[in-house]
DNA sequence: ACTCTGACGAACC
DNA sequence: TGGTTCGCCAGAG
């Protein structure tokens, strides 16, 4: 048992799931809610923001529970790391994320957002104190 | 208690 | 550079 693994463990046993009962859905809707329309972020730069940068996969679920939120989360401008509408299935129809993104202008090809690259908004950029 | 499955992503062949 | 593996953790069964 070397100090490196007891940092995991206070973190993946203690601290996340202290985050995670709290309020970790709360801030991760509140950062995708300032999404600016016509940009998009991914889900591992919202986890990476909030200083949980490997559970992604966490921020996929909360984007889940995210439409019976009282408040509105734009959960279409949040796609993966290659600008790829993976989350498509959740929408109801799943051709309605990419018209929710044509809407604001962006264009989308084989499921894929085009010139992802520039309209990429980085919270830990944006969102700076 | 245990396995499996993901709206993920980085590391490694 | 493209596929596979691995770490991650909440739910479902």
């Amino acid at each position: 048992m070397n100090s490196l693994k007891i940092l995991k463990i206070i973190k993946y046993y203690i601290l996340l799931p202290l985050m995670l009962t709290k309020d970790f859905f709360h801030l991760v809707y509140e950062v995708a809610r300032h999404v600016p329309k016509g940009r998009v972020t991914s889900y591992g730069a919202i986890g990476k923001y909030l200083g949980s940068g490997k559970s992604a996969r966490m921020v996929g679920w909360a984007m889940n529970a995210a439409h019976s939120q009282k408040k509105f989360v734009p959960a279409h401008r949040v796609v993966n790391r290659n600008g790829e509408l993976t989350g498509k299935h959740h929408f109801g129809h799943p051709k309605l994320m990419q018209k929710l993104l044509e809407r604001e202008g962006i264009k989308v090809k084989n499921d894929k957002i085009v010139n992802f690259k520039n309209l990429f908004w980085d919270p830990a950029e944006e969102l700076k104190p």
